[in-house]
DNA sequence: ACAACTACTGTGCACGTTCACAGCGCGGTT
DNA sequence: AACCGCGCTGTGAACGTGCACAGTAGTTGT
């Protein structure tokens, strides 16, 4: 009698509650909800009513406990936090990765690592167990988590090459330095001769293999001039443009090795009174919602964020499983705008 | 011996091995660890210096099971998520509540209930007690998740005035109709006399709170032909101008109620031949990154983001600890640039 | 007819932690 | 001298679930 009544005091119902409900033992209950192996028909059929009628959920920390998963998955972002919302991208592949995931029931916790103290709570907390996995979205090489992740054993996925690592940790990437000769041999087509690059920081993947693209294109025409470094900030393509010019007035075209740079380097193309696309073409990198709301609108190269997000997920339920370490390189392709 | 081999197979050391380590049992371990009260200095270091050396951290699973509490909090964002990444604001409230809370060591799960689906399971998932609380980002009123958590009992926080519910839920937002109010003098006091207003949905307070404060400093002169309704989108900030143009010709002055829908704005009116601001004076709404990105940089209102996140994670622990809801509005300010 | 197999079901244990309780020695008050 | 309170400690629950195992009934094969 006390008993009922205690139970009756609980007000989330456990396993228990659905059991005596639908007249079955715990582990029928468990194997009704979990694949339905080896369960009656009249079973199943009690079980499921069972769980309409008491509201019943399973209770993810006891579930955790026992099978020694977390069954969530970490997001992780080491760019500074400024970034999350100047840059689309990021968003797009949170949001991206979030959205599959979703369906599989499997929550995404967000975590920065941009500052040394968040990277020492970062780790802590991923090696407590908190997750199974970390999508790892970290452009510049040589952060320390990344090996700090590897070392705990944790499956990790990372977004783009993992310069250093390319062997150990998985990785999903579009295929940048293609993508970069496709945009640059377009400029070309279209009568260009003095291509200009603002690239990403050298430390990067899109950085390296973007310019290394371009090279590819216009061999020894590409003289060092026609070359300034970005940080894939709108700012930092401010500067890199205003560079260019400086050095080499006469340019009629620039490859910007994203599209967020691209639109700062067209507000400076514009205030020196240059038109784009009649006296300088200029072609971005990303295809973010960036590239169709500046004037005029950006020939860009698309990457294929769905697909990215998508074996990005795929690579790391992969290693979850017990796999290995996969990578997946993803094509680009050309978007023609107004912009050249 | 058999059970030493097996305990040492497992790779994650438990409370019982930091308290063989430290020679202590369970229960002084986990009270050096949580708040140390009532353990003796002697134990309290023995206990630290054991956590140490066997790289102890508490199994989260475990402590929720018998603490009832997940620890962790839910960001859910209902809003379509292509607003996710074309609205910085969502990102900055984003960053702002992770950053926050990661200070607390409270992960955030990102959740999104834009369609019927995805409401549905994140309804079942946080009912499922995966978390504490939630911070509901979800401007449009009349969403059933809303009531579906209140329900079932769970702490909420709304970002922005949840109409109708504002006695129940507790909810962070900037002073909206007085930022409003702020614009459109300072409008008036450039010597603007037609001013129309771009606003938000008629079911978000944003939309209500800030024509509202349009209204207030014009009264008559407030006639229906200078008020357009846009979306809070990019698209819908430029379908919403043209119709004003269409509608009012002489306008010499528009407060637009986002930045984004500014942004919009803007462009129609680069395209109409309009100079801004020596024809028309543009005023946006949020000071969010877009505001400083566009040519001119646009006078706008700032929504005080930072306060706006840390209040709205107090009145969420607040709630957690069992305090009842209670609402925080705050100032918001107005930022000059050449846009007016 | 008996054994072997199949399909299904119930029960005990373990996961790792916190909490309530009881026990212990020790100094101070009645 | 007996008692009480205090600071500290160890121990036995309990949280709710999945899994291995044993057990039952019914069916098939020799």
């Amino acid at each position: 009698m006390s008993v009922e009544r205690s139970k009756a005091a609980r007000n989330r119902p456990t396993i228990h509650d659905v059991a005596a409900a639908a007249g079955v033992s715990r582990g029928t209950v468990s194997r009704a909800l979990n694949g339905g192996r080896n369960v009656s028909p009249a079973a199943l059929q009690a079980v499921l009513k069972a769980v309409r009628t008491t509201g019943y959920v399973a209770n993810p920390a006891a579930r955790s406990l026992v099978t020694q998963r977390a069954h969530s998955v970490a997001f992780v972002l080491t760019e500074p936090q400024q970034r999350l919302f100047e840059d689309p991208n990021f968003s797009i592949l949170l949001q991206g990765c979030t959205q599959e995931l979703a369906e599989l029931d499997v929550p995404v916790l967000l975590m920065t690592a941009s500052t040394e103290v968040e990277r020492k709570r970062t780790s802590r907390f991923i090696a407590a167990g908190h997750v199974d996995g970390v999508l790892l979205v970290s452009s510049h090489t040589g952060n320390p988590l990344l090996e700090e992740l590897r070392d705990s054993g944790i499956p990790v996925v990372a977004c783009g090459k993992p310069i250093g690592h390319e062997r150990q940790v998985a990785y999903a990437a579009a295929d940048d330095r293609s993508g970069a000769r496709l945009m640059v041999e377009h400029l070309r087509s279209r009568g260009r001769r003095r291509i200009a690059t603002i690239t990403g920081p050298p430390d990067t993947p899109g950085g390296v293999e973007r310019l290394a693209g371009y090279r590819d294109v216009l061999g020894p025409e590409a003289t060092q001039d026609l070359i300034a470094h970005g940080d894939y900030s709108r700012a930092g393509g401010e500067a890199a443009m205003a560079t260019l010019l400086a050095r080499a007035p006469d340019l009629d075209a620039v490859f910007v090795a994203s599209d967020l740079m691209a639109a700062g380097a067209l507000n400076v193309l514009h205030d020196s009174g240059r038109r784009v696309p009649q006296d300088v073409a200029v072609g971005g990198f990303d295809d973010s919602s960036i590239a169709t709301s500046t004037r005029p609108a950006l020939t860009t190269v698309r990457q294929p964020f769905q697909r990215i997000t998508r074996e990005m997920v795929r690579l790391l339920l992969e290693q979850i499983q017990g796999e290995p370490p996969a990578a997946s390189i993803l094509p680009t392709e050309l978007v023609v705008r107004a912009s050249t």
